[in-house]
DNA sequence: GCCGTTTTCGGCCCGACTGTTTTCAGTCG
């Protein structure tokens, strides 16, 4: 049983004894344990095999015999027993927003409801209003609350809500009494994927209502959630919901930071105030009863004995404890990147030539770029045969001759096989100047497989680089089961490249692996994984995630000039 | 259920908004 499986059952037990009315802090204690695995950066088989379990924050001796049942066994009894006692489709009463575990108890015992269906059932019947702690309008958002989940269950792609948050940036900024505006939440620590846009404005308190007033009636809300008057909700007519908070300007700072989160950080960042013997909180940061004046985020983790800690890197996964000893790191900039590799033309499915695609590259001043079209078993791509290939060739040596300004490398992304295998010979492998091997078929493996297929793929001395080495494809399809961890010890055994794909839709190697990558000493190459020319600018999603992954220009293939790229990586020819 | 720079017991982050109440519980972030 791997890492994820065991945080899916730990959350679980934490849903079925919230339901149950359980002690919240015990509730909490599984959450939180929930969240240390699916977060570690060991194996959890490991961690078990060598009864290391206790050393993790938030482990202690009940929680590490459960786990070590469920690795060792593959089941927990009291899971087991748990899951029984209740219906199953409780749990999933709990994704309705406005109804928590509270109220789901009180479904199930007075109406005996046990999933969607019946529930909604008995709100057209009209039978919630009668009881304790309900109406009708809490009847009534039930019903909008289950068909809003039938309809947007889901979360958004970044480029998607970065654009929602756009809109909303326009339409409020230059209101009357706005000193400061900001987005916070997932949004601003670049998440890969977001729920939703909070907004934050510090203003002169007498325009404060005027401001909430335009925002729940902006022309593309569908809906006012809630509006009071420091914060409202409203939903857009994407399915994109908004949250909007205003603060005094003296409260900005905390505020910002507060709603930045993620809540795991804050909430870290609580204690660290606390062993200070101060407060914080949205509204500032006290001493007794007094705040003590900063006015942005620096001056606030100053006050608490803190580096700067940058809103992609605030997702409690050690960015607090780097911050006390002066380690959080020079973070990768856009213009650190100096070329792309990995982008498609049309001798494959790409949709423009080579040529545009250069001068594109030029243009957008760039020093290198590599043509990667597909390999010739990928015919839904209409992948290059071995004629083809020299044919390309030929025209990139003769665009180089024109184009001096750049440097145009020959790549290839190489399927790689079931077997592990690759889709062209030595001989034809070794006259491309980068080898990127990818896995575009045949996804169903166990996790064995997965490693045995990627690593034969990594000891081949003409391969330089792996790309999207999850495959997963955001809210569509999910990874393939490889232990990234393993996998990526591997790549740094064999010194190879991994990619981090920078298609929105992928953001492949992820930035939990990006950390560990950094660790191992792996280089990492973003690339566009460009079918067309505006896919160029995907490069600031990848960007974005490697921050996120605590990147630093020296960590980057990319921001490599050409002469240490060819010294070092890709023989001149 | 976890944890300990006063603690092996008694805490555990904190506040806004809603809908139900008529002072507050529940939910959410």
């Amino acid at each position: 049983m791997n890492k994820k499986e065991v945080a899916k059952i730990l959350e679980e037990i934490g849903e079925l004894l919230d339901i149950k009315g359980e002690n919240p802090f015990k509730v909490r204690s599984y959450y939180n344990a929930s969240r240390t695995i699916s977060t570690l950066q060991e194996d959890i088989d490991t961690l078990v095999n060598q009864g290391r379990l206790r050393e993790i924050k938030g482990i202690g001796e009940a929680l590490n015999n459960k786990i070590t049942e469920l690795v060792t066994t593959g089941k927990l009894k009291y899971y087991e027993d748990l899951k029984a006692s209740l219906p199953e489709g409780l749990i999933d009463l709990l994704s309705i927003p406005s109804l928590g575990p509270r109220k789901i108890k009180t479904l199930y015992e007075k109406l005996n409801i046990t999933n969607i269906g019946e529930l909604e059932y008995a709100c057209k019947e009209n039978r919630l209003v009668s009881l304790e702690g309900f109406g009708p309008k809490s009847q009534q958002n039930i019903l909008e609350g289950i068909k809003f989940k039938r309809k947007y269950d889901r979360r958004f792609l970044y480029p998607e809500v970065e654009k929602e948050g756009q809109y909303l940036l326009e339409r409020l900024k230059g209101l009357k009494g706005i000193i400061r505006i900001s987005v916070a939440g997932s949004l601003r620590r670049k998440c890969e994927t977001v729920k939703d846009i909070d907004i934050l404005i510090s203003a002169e308190p007498e325009f404060s209502n005027d401001i909430m007033n335009t925002f729940c009636s902006l022309d593309r809300v569908e809906k006012v959630i809630a509006q009071g008057d420091t914060k409202s909700s409203i939903m857009l007519d994407s399915g994109i919901n908004s949250d909007l908070r205003v603060v005094s300007d003296e409260q900005y700072p905390y505020a910002l930071h507060y709603f930045t989160g993620s809540k795991e950080h804050n909430v870290e960042m609580r204690r660290v105030a606390k062993k200070f013997n101060r407060k914080l909180n949205e509204y500032g940061l006290f001493e007794e009863e007094k705040n003590i004046p900063c006015k942005d985020e620096e001056e606030l983790f100053e006050a608490l004995g803190l580096q700067y800690i940058p809103p992609e890197l605030r997702e409690s996964f050690g960015e607090i404890e780097a911050a006390q000893k002066n380690q959080i790191p020079k973070l990768l900039e856009e213009n650190d990147i100096r070329g792309l590799f990995h982008i498609h033309s049309n001798y494959s499915d790409g949709v423009e030539s080579i040529e545009n695609i250069v001068k594109k590259c030029i243009e957008l001043g760039y020093e290198y770029v590599g043509i990667c079209d597909h390999s010739k078993s990928a015919y839904y791509a209409n992948g290059l045969t071995e004629e083809r290939i020299i044919q390309q060739h030929r025209e990139i040596d003769a665009l180089q001759g024109k184009y001096s300004q750049i440097k145009i490398f020959k790549g290839i992304e190489v399927d790689i096989a079931s077997d592990g295998s690759l889709d062209y010979n030595d001989d034809i492998l070794k006259s491309f100047d980068v080898v990127i091997g990818a896995i575009h078929s045949k996804l169903k493996m166990t996790a064995e497989e997965a490693m045995e297929r990627m690593v034969k793929a990594l000891r081949n001395p003409e391969v330089d680089m792996i790309a999207h080495p999850t495959g997963r494809l955001l809210l569509a399809r999910e990874p393939y089961p490889l232990n990234i961890n393993h996998f990526l010890e591997e790549a740094a055994k064999y010194g190879k490249i991994i990619e981090l794909n920078a298609n929105p839709h992928r953001l492949d190697l992820d930035w939990m692996g990006c950390k560990y990558a950094k660790g191992l000493g792996v280089k990492v190459c973003i690339n566009p994984d460009a079918h067309s020319l505006i896919g160029l600018n995907d490069m600031k999603y990848g960007i974005g995630i490697a921050r996120k992954g605590w990147l630093e220009k020296e960590d980057i293939l990319n921001s490599l000039s050409v002469k240490e790229l060819q010294e070092k990586y890709f023989d001149a020819e």
